[in-house]
DNA sequence: CTGAAAGCGCTAACAC
DNA sequence: GTGTTAGCGCTTTCAG
């Protein structure tokens, strides 16, 4: 089969000229008659133009770029699902690229993007802000989702860091107070935590820890804003992203300090890591210890007792992250933080 | 910030004309000091070739589209990472769409991808010949994963596919035995419900039915060969794919056959509904119903008791997928077919 | 070994 | 309203 047809194929069976079919097919100014038949012999010929030559002529690539750290994380994959659909109603194509949390990964897929004109791009970030803010400088319209790059080393970053992801949660968070001016959508992770923590506490909770991931630092300073000082560092532990970092890290917990009694964790490989730890350490959810986690996912359910969990709209996400980056021309959007949402089911009971 | 540099600006500032700059980039010959001159040039002023105009020019894109059903279904997000995996390693960018099973929506991602001058597909297809025969006729390579598009309907669809697709999970099946002349990487269907149905038999198991959705027509076949004739057909029922109508698809086979004593599930959608409605209708698992689901996914050791298993190796899939969509040049490569692995867990026990 | 030049398919000035 | 033309950034003959 022979090559597909060009505009000027269809510019010369029509009788016209390829500015003409050019303005016809995007919507230009065109007598009632030449349109017609302009529409007609596209039509017929099966033509389609190429984004090629377009985006090469605009300097552009349309669409966008989407990068999450692992999709086999259920959340990751809602999320995508929200991204994809936008996409999708807005005919636009959509790069994918999974950076398995690696900062290296994630620079690596990033200059593939550049290389291919992608100049829109959702982001769950893994680097820090030194590998982002040049990436913003270079024009990219990018949009975070889910979190946001961690301040790099050499700034202050503890307690610098902390309060500006505290103010962003807050009702109508200043956008200068973020770190690099990119717009977010994000989940309400300190409300999320807040709510949990309460409930647990409500159940006669003291000794709860919280057991988070990478990019779980919001999460965690959130927990530790709800318990109040003096936080208990011991309790707040990081796996590095793996699901075996993530179990070892969760039974490393519940080894090293048996008087806990609830947990919460800062998302779902961590759910599950923690239920295997518990059940291979013969801790019973929720008699011997309380379960709550981030995410909800569909086999929370299925679990038993089924999970506890905080409901973030991953899907929801994903859709408004696409509609920013989509929207960007000019203004530069807000951020949005989506609602969370505690949902409970059997993970949690009184304290022994 | 001003435009990326361009391959002129970078013979400008070298001293050379363009077409060296091209060459000694894409590995052609140039005196050793040009290079040397080049390469400097180019990486001082962080030049990086456009993707848009080599594709332009050379009326392709590199690359690679990917199609999936649904990114929120785990296996999908493990053939996907085995896709990015391969592609990241390749320097080749994935365009991903989810279809939603719907063959509408795989048709109109198809044009977006085409538009795109993607050449290269990677897709688990929804739509069935009639959908990919012209595609693939207009020159596209595709390659199929985790199943092969069904017959149209007016081709004598039932007994011809069966036995092409029974074919192709033996040995070497012959290539012309398969619809359409494209590779594919699939699972050994056949061998893993045949392995599950006979352990099923072996705890004594009667009656055991196939709860499958829309692509599971190879399963179900393998299925109704393992059990043997005659087959009860009212023990081989379908979803259409959404969470919601295969919970109605497995509380309706539950509640219309309860003489029956396991199932075996043709993806981990159908088994979680199947792990729900057995719960809401108070069967226990085991006891008084025993499961095998294909897919393994990470939670199904978190289900209570464990859900055993027919594996397949989803990133493994979509990593071969990759491979020979990007190998394809010249000779058509032979479809491969990746062994399965019953794993048994807890959710199976003696008939009653 | 290297440079000049011709497009790839398309859009956006600019003329008519 | 419509046609002509000049490129977008790149690779690739084709001369030198």
């Amino acid at each position: 089969m022979d090559r597909r047809a060009t505009i000027k194929d269809v510019a010369e069976a029509a009788g016209v000229g390829v500015a003409t079919v050019s303005r016809v097919l995007s919507g230009g100014s065109a007598s009632p008659q030449t349109r017609e038949r302009v529409l007609a012999v596209a039509a017929q010929l099966d033509y389609r133009p190429s984004a090629l030559g377009r985006n090469l002529r605009q300097r552009r690539t349309g669409g966008m770029g989407l990068l999450v750290p692992d999709l086999t994380d259920t959340f990751y994959g809602q999320l995508a699902e929200g991204v994809l659909a936008c996409a999708r109603s807005a005919g636009e194509p959509v790069v994918l690229g999974s950076t398995g949390g690696d900062p290296e990964q994630e620079s690596e897929l990033i200059g593939m993007l550049l290389e291919q004109s992608v100049d829109r791009l959702i982001a769950v970030p893994s680097g820090d802000s030194d590998t982002w803010t040049p990436v913003i400088r270079a024009g990219m319209t990018v949009v975070f989702a889910d979190r946001l790059p961690s301040h790099a080393t050499e700034e202050h970053a503890g307690t610098a860091a902390l309060a500006d992801l505290m103010a962003l949660d807050g009702l109508g968070a200043a956008a200068q107070a973020r770190p690099l001016d990119v717009p977010a959508v994000l989940a309400d992770d300190r409300a999320g935590i807040r709510t949990a923590v309460r409930y647990l506490r409500g159940l006669g909770h003291k000794r709860i820890a919280f057991l988070g991931g990478p990019g779980h630092d919001r999460r965690a300073a959130a927990f530790r804003e709800a318990v109040g000082a003096p936080v208990d560092e011991e309790l707040v532990v990081f796996g590095t992203g793996s699901r075996d970092s993530a179990y070892a890290a969760a039974s490393g917990l519940f080894q090293s300090r048996p008087d806990l009694s609830a947990v919460v964790t800062g998302g779902n490989v961590l759910g599950e890591a923690a239920v295997l730890a518990a059940r291979e350490l013969d801790l019973r959810v929720p008699r011997d210890v309380s379960l709550v986690m981030y995410d909800d996912v569909p086999w929370a359910e299925l679990c038993s007792p089924p999970l506890t969990v905080i409901a973030q709209p991953g899907r929801d996400m994903g859709y408004r992250a696409a509609e920013l980056v989509l929207r960007a021309g000019g203004r530069r959007p807000r951020s949005v933080v989506l609602p969370t949402e505690l949902i409970i089911r059997g993970s949690c009971g009184p304290r022994r």
